[in-house]
DNA sequence: CAGCAGTGAGAATAACATTCTCGTAGAGTG
DNA sequence: CACTCTACGAGAATGTTATTCTCACTGCTG
């Protein structure tokens, strides 16, 4: 459709620097711009979400909020689909962040992990009070309806926890045959879940599963001797 | 503001034998009518299910395909949610079954659990091709929103499972302190997640988590000696 | 037969996401 | 400065669903 002449190179993709340069400058200024709208739109959302406390806001409110408009919200964003996902992917990546923070807090390899999954425990449960990561809300839908993109998102998160199973490994501590990375994903699947699981306790027996409960089964299982 | 005359009673609620018995006469045809009408909804909800392979279908292609309408679907049911959740229940309460009978061919109680195990993962696992517990897709939507009746709908499973960790317990198979309840709560929980976790694997390094490798993790946990 | 509860058919409503139209302001260019 | 071109704002229009409402009918029961 759009071919121009190129007869020089056999990658049209690939213009000659010069010429990459030249459009870079004449669309930097366009590109920041658009950085800056996304992130009010970002910005606002969050904002949004921490208020309610819920992941069920409309488009409309998006955009009232950070004072543009639905034609702008749209040019940004393949859909409100989109929106979710980067806000997602983004307290992901901080979740990580701060649980890494608290793991390098400790010297034992176990002890990291144990630090480590505790947090994460934590920070999956749906806590009324601190708003926090409700992404956990809308993360287990998003898992259904596009898995690949949860798995880009938990990446930052899988590559710590495959670090600290890669230590622990290294020390010893962890069971024959155990790859880390392995090890890594099925212990988060397991946290996440049953973080979410452990909601809505008080009914009959008492179900409060505590974070120690949770380091006690990733690490040992339930089988003794 | 219905109150009627009752002056001989200090419970209302409760009629005269004879009274009732009348009512239930009265009633039990009109009853039988809506349960085969609710029936209906239901066999259709699910037929539809099983051909696309998802559920999200309208509430208008249940109402076409059973022969019904929407004002009678709106009679039976408080909307959709509450027939999905009847669904969801129902496929519990298969799976459950099925499970059970499956483990009831070991003799051996870790025996059992592994079958056990292993069996709920493939239910739980997004296949493409075997429709049959696609519910799977939207319990995690479903966990979030209706918390309370995702844990009704778990509870045979859950006693199931408890079972079995009672008598693995008694065998002396499970590991000290290990509560049967909690144990059998967790072990659900990791399977089930990570059963979703592992759909859309092919990325990178190869994820294709086997029952094996579930069962390994839930038993004996990811720490060594 | 009259009344009533349940029903079918389908129009009306409500909420949203998404798209489209029109008019404008600002950046880059000569 | 005048011109063009792009992104933008405001908000109307569309499309999809769930849910409710209206009207007419039907089968039963007294």
């Amino acid at each position: 459709m759009s071919q121009k002449a190129d007869p020089s190179t056999s990658t049209p993709d690939e213009q000659p620097a010069w010429k990459q340069r030249a459009v870079e400058r004449s669309t930097k200024a366009a590109k920041l711009r658009a950085e800056q709208r996304v992130e009010r739109f970002l910005d606002a959302a969050q904002a949004i979400i921490t208020e309610k406390g819920n992941t069920d806001f409309t488009v409309q409110e998006v955009v009232d909020r950070s004072r543009q408009s639905l034609r702008s919200f749209y040019q940004h964003f393949d859909g409100k689909h989109e929106l979710l996902l980067a806000l997602f992917e983004d307290a992901m990546r901080r979740s990580a962040d701060q649980i890494r923070a608290a793991a390098d807090g400790q010297d034992d390899p176990l002890e990291r992990l144990r630090v480590a999954v505790q947090l994460l425990f934590e920070l999956c449960r749906p806590d009324p009070a601190a708003q926090r990561p409700l992404f956990t809300e809308f993360a287990p839908q998003l898992l259904m309806s596009h898995p690949t993109e949860v798995k880009i998102a938990h990446r930052p998160l899988l590559a710590l926890f495959t670090e600290l199973m890669e230590q622990a490994g290294e020390a010893g501590r962890l069971r024959e045959g155990m790859s880390p990375r392995r090890a890594a994903a099925l212990t988060m699947s397991s946290i996440m879940f049953i973080a979410q699981s452990s909601g809505a306790e008080d009914h009959e027996t008492a179900h409060p599963i505590t974070s120690d409960e949770v380091w006690d089964f990733c690490s040992k299982g339930f089988a003794g001797a």
